[in-house]
DNA sequence: GTCTATAATTTGATAGAC
DNA sequence: GTCTATCAAATTATAGAC
């Protein structure tokens, strides 16, 4: 199955990228995970910066997915505003990793075009959800609320990796004011 | 003079740290915009490393030089915090750039043991600044405070970074509840 | 789809002349 | 302190066999 090694090459390439960046990662480093050679890794990927697009459009997508379980729920304001935050705690925790379009963006200008359009579009994707919830939950401003927690959590996840310690995360993160 | 060159290569190094990382300057780039060899820059620092700890900690310092002035200032809580958040804004408005120790604490993973610990040394030193202000104002909390404003600029940059627009920092900065 | 082989470039680093 | 010259390794990418 085609599929099966393209998602083996996201996988790693995934691992490597939210360690690192869009430099941390390289053809042959992804091969040599997966027992591949790393021409093959061409053939699905024609170049580095397909497989970076592709690697933050996936991360989105799955990500959405999550944010609609959250929706569906239908629990109130500071509960799935907790569940979204756990999001983002799930995967300092699991993988001891940062966010992948978060260490994307802090790259923004060294990233092709094509990156840049999907990282972006996460960060799209979050404030449209985040807006749409504290709309209906008629909290004041909610544009301008739902960037404040995209920050929130974005820089609570940088206070994690600086001190290596996911800790750090649950301490910048402060949701009481949505109770 | 020998410090007038270590300076242009740290001038040039921090260029390029801060567009895209560790990975994102070599010896060889920073020589040709100072107009000298690769060799040349390894006399003053013998390794990568070397040059990219020595740039934390001279970030760092300038930094701590600012935070010092604030304190001086006398000025009341609210205003101190607001020229606080100056120093992140500025710099993301004069150089269009990210936070050295942000975009390091990004890819802390990868980072060779000295530059993460200069690294790291950057977010101790904002913390402790944080707190004490924030102690001699008699706010509750104080090092948890601290923490969470230290993310949020950090948070805030990364929106401004996502979305190529410095206006998403100050949209991001509330610090309404200070005054 | 995956392989071998290889091109073209860039990287960090060192030896030794001046 | 800066240079030339060079090394060894790693990088993205391609051509062509199987």
């Amino acid at each position: 199955m085609a599929q099966e090694t393209i998602n083996q090459i996201l996988d790693a390439a995934e691992d490597k990228a939210r360690t690192g960046g869009y430099n941390a990662f390289s053809f042959r480093e992804i091969a040599k995970d997966i027992g591949i050679k790393s021409a093959s890794i061409h053939y699905h990927f024609p170049t580095k910066a397909d497989l970076a697009a592709q690697l933050a459009r996936r991360y989105t997508e799955k990500f959405h997915t999550h944010l609609l379980s959250i929706s569906e729920s239908g629990n109130d304001l500071h509960q799935q505003l907790s569940d979204y935050a756990n999001l983002f705690y799930q995967a300092l925790r699991t993988d001891q990793k940062m966010c992948l379009c978060g260490l994307f963006a802090a790259e923004m200008n060294v990233l092709p075009d094509d990156v840049k359009k999907e990282t972006r579009l996460f960060f799209e994707t979050n404030l449209q959800w985040l807006e749409t919830l504290l709309n209906s939950h008629e909290i004041d401003n909610p544009k301008n609320e739902a960037l404040k927690l995209l920050a929130k959590m974005e820089g609570a996840m940088l206070m994690a990796k600086a001190f290596e310690s996911e800790d750090y995360f649950q301490e910048a993160i402060d949701l009481s004011q949505y109770k």
